[in-house]
DNA sequence: CAGTGGTCTAGACCACACA
DNA sequence: GTGTGGTCTAGACCACTGC
């Protein structure tokens, strides 16, 4: 582990040990390069992580202070880790319903930036949280970077394996997101009415070397989910 | 306009200018670091910008490549500046329907984090898009540093006051959301009917320093409103 | 193993907050 | 004005990619 990702985790664990609150002060830059006996640098880096991971905000001429996320049981947009972290209180499962080889269609092609020659896993998923449906889930895996899946795999955490099993990063993800009525069978899958609302949401997930891997649609749950962002100012 | 905020401004204007695509490489950091005179820490930081904001990433090994979004007429999430920039193209307007200074409930004052005995403005807006509507926004501004708002200001982007008009800087925000069912009042202002789709976003803004001083609930239209967020991976 | 991006350092100097 | 965070530099060294 690097340096600078170290020392974040030590600042980020002495918040969580000090059960730190918003607006409170961490100590100031000149501390920290001698507690951590490190250049300015580096710690500055290591605050810029813990800024984009929205748990500080540094304030020139003033000090380094704590943010802290206010409601619980939201999911996290911005984390790659899908709602693991975010839930772990609950009872997380899911029943596979279709798990095979495909032609992709020319959608899913042209957002996983393939042929329509190349072959592609589908995955039909419902994701359940404490036994109520959470989400209805349909992935498409570039069968180029992913040669393998089973049942086990995927009833399990397809990206634990991704980045585990076959030592792949993930990079960075496109998602877009829309709200509308759910369909009959989309309704049946989720245990809702026909025309109740639903949330589609859309991603792409890359992996550290620009490689689409991973094109997937989430139909969500409106009773079950709420999400969150922690912006950081662009 | 510091160096590095400079240079990465510049790279934009390059990439825009030469229709880059997804997956293009830009001239390697030591190119950059001879045509930008300056050193390679600050080539970095500029790089680190654009990759924030979703137009870049970076291959350690291999090179810089541009990174595009795919599709048009999506709101950022991310964005600071609301929708003004992603629906440039279609004509946007407000209408006012209430403006005043009252005392927050305990909701509003918990999410500004001030006392329920301070002042703040209320203002209640539905915002159209080519004439149609495309949300209902319910605003709570801290009057301690928004000391004064009218209807001018209100009718035209509150944020532009704000950072122009009183010079302020707006930091980050923490976001909330969640799908349900349209009221009959939601409704009625949406020109939808009861027990329709609604998106339920919650924000809450900070300036750079650290001080709340917008809380903004807004009811989006499942017609018109579609979002995306550019994930750079933590 | 050459090419390329990333980390880390030490230190000068700058810009903003707050009293 | 003092304290505090941010920018910028020059350069050594490290780590990954891909021929």
């Amino acid at each position: 582990m690097l340096k600078y990702q170290q020392i974040a985790s030590e600042i980020e664990l002495y918040i969580e040990k000090h059960q730190m609150q918003q607006g409170e002060k961490l100590p100031v830059l000149e501390t920290l390069i001698k507690e951590f006996n490190t250049s300015k640098s580096t710690i500055i880096k290591a605050l810029d992580l813990l800024e984009k991971k929205g748990l500080i905000f540094q304030v020139r001429g003033s000090g380094i202070f704590v943010r802290r996320k206010k409601r619980k049981n939201y999911i996290n947009l911005l984390s790659n880790q899908g709602f693991q972290k975010d839930l772990e209180k609950f009872h997380l499962s899911s029943e596979v319903l279709e798990l095979e080889i495909r032609k992709p269609t020319e959608a899913v092609a042209q957002n996983l930036h393939i042929d329509m020659d190349q072959d592609v896993y589908y995955v039909k998923r419902v994701r359940y949280i404490e036994e109520e449906t959470l989400c209805l889930e349909e992935s498409y895996y570039n069968k180029a970077v992913v040669p393998y899946l089973n049942k086990e795999i995927v009833t399990d955490s397809i990206f634990k394996y991704i980045e585990d099993g076959l030592g792949l990063k993930v990079g960075f993800s496109d998602m877009y997101m829309q709200i509308g009525k759910l369909t009959d069978q989309e309704a049946s899958y989720l245990k809702l009415k026909n025309g109740e609302p639903k949330l589609t949401m859309e991603s792409i997930f890359y992996l550290t070397n620009g490689t689409a891997f991973d094109y997937s649609k989430l139909t969500y749950n409106y009773n079950q989910s709420q999400f969150y962002i922690l912006g950081t100012g662009i």
